[in-house]
DNA sequence: CGGGACTTTGATCCTTATCAACTTATGTGG
DNA sequence: CCACATAAGTTGATAAGGATCAAAGTCCCG
């Protein structure tokens, strides 16, 4: 793996210089080339004039944070790419409670290309930006180019592993493991955006990016338990809140360790 | 969907004119134009030559039941299609407890293609049959033949929509629930092995591919828990068990609601 | 400053895990 | 072919963890 390649999941700190200067000038233009994502996405391996055409075909949205891009069920019309913010895909069960299934960052890829229906719903956590494409034409493009192909596959088996370790935490964990695994993986997918500020040893503080019936939903728990155990951690000094939605892991080893 | 596709977890049943023949040749022949499993496995889309290049770096392998494949954690070496009998993937906990990530059947694929390590143990639950490649050599082939490598992202795009759902079950159903899912998916999977015998109506009767104790590790339940629903639900009148290892649905449609 | 949403905490109930005993199949060798 | 050993499954009693119901507390924003 050459430093540069998108480990989900891992430490891998983002601010590479290609990464900076598209940064820059992200917010003034809209198209690939001035894209946040450009080198991290699955658009990476496109050489100029692919990177044209899928340009053609496709469109920045901006979400407010709380707005739905896809609904569950509906014919699968949009597939995107997250260029900023953070999104949630969550199903209902018939008995009206919610399971989020993932969560997508930026240069994530979401939607079902070659598939009849979106099998679940896409909503913004936070005001993002994506990159959304016609699945048909998305479709049409990728199968024309096997690069991009690859990248998606590539993809989509990363995001498989990811789906299957989550489901022994929702198999085989108890709350507490549940939630001490949950913290530390999102430190770590959030570390990108704020590693300039290194804190000192496996000290971490992030802005969480689910309310507490959020976590719940990707726990499989309810609101309650999740208070209970953030509260018990903090008592037992793993973890200090700063405000609600921030939260201070003191030792990501030791919290890792409650994790099972 | 051109009625000949592999819709996992469907009712298609298989018994076309093309899977017949090959079925009665394959013993006798170990080649991909033999395969039992040819027009249903990722394969389904090569020429005669692409076939003939990709039987030169696969060979078949035999596998008995209880036999294993893979291991957790290993070095990814080896990727396989799965040609006959049914094998389970899974992973331990820390402490001991495992969690079936996933069954594959007959045309489905296996491993990890693209990556450094094997994410989960494989083992064979029946008497199996698989075809094998070296991991780099199938990387190889994927990648100079996007026309199988379009194959493999729409069966990962399918496994990742499975998988998906199974949180749901894992995350979010009662006990009864999750076994009542359980036993309306694996008939449902396994009738085309089954489907020339047609029952009436809407009642099955199948060969569980699992024990009690696996069957809790797919369902985050202990095997107690599980022979207590499976008790529930036949003195309920909703299944019977002509064996240990037969089970009734007498309806389906009535199991299935029980899953909600 | 006040209203509404979100969060925390408490009390109780229910489901499932755990521990233990017993039953039923499976198979092996005398 | 039967007795016995072993593995798999069932059933019961009890305990623990999390859900549920209820109420109070906190934060945010107009």
């Amino acid at each position: 793996m050459d430093g540069r390649e998108p480990r989900i999941g891992s430490l891998y700190c983002w601010r590479y210089p290609d990464d900076m200067e598209s940064l820059e000038i992200d917010t003034s233009m809209n198209s690939c080339q001035a894209c946040a994502v450009r080198n991290r996405a699955i658009c990476a391996d496109l050489d100029d004039e692919e990177i044209g055409l899928l340009n053609a075909i496709g469109r920045r949205k901006h979400l407010r944070a709380g707005e739905q891009l896809l609904w569950e069920g509906d014919e699968a019309i949009i597939v995107a790419n997250v260029v900023e913010g953070v999104l949630k895909l969550s199903t209902q069960t018939a008995d009206g409670k919610e399971q989020i299934l993932g969560m997508v960052y930026p240069s994530d890829f979401l939607g079902r290309p070659f598939g009849e229906t979106t099998p679940y719903g896409v909503e913004a956590l936070s005001d993002a930006q994506v990159c959304v494409f016609r699945r048909t034409d998305f479709d049409r493009f990728a199968r024309e180019h096997p690069r991009l192909e690859h990248k998606l596959l590539e993809r989509t088996l990363a995001e498989l592993d990811r789906t299957r370790r989550w489901m022994v935490l929702l198999g085989r964990m108890n709350a507490e493991q549940k939630l001490a695994t949950y913290l530390v993986e999102t430190a770590e997918r959030l570390l990108p955006a704020t590693c300039e500020e290194a804190e000192p040893g496996d000290k971490r503080t992030i802005t969480l990016p689910l309310s507490r019936q959020q976590m719940a939903d990707v726990l499989g728990l309810t609101i309650e338990t999740v208070s209970r155990h953030i509260s018990k951690l903090k008592n037992e000094g793993l973890i200090d809140l700063p405000g609600r939605r921030e939260l201070t892991i003191n030792s990501l080893k030791a919290l890792a360790e409650r994790g099972g």
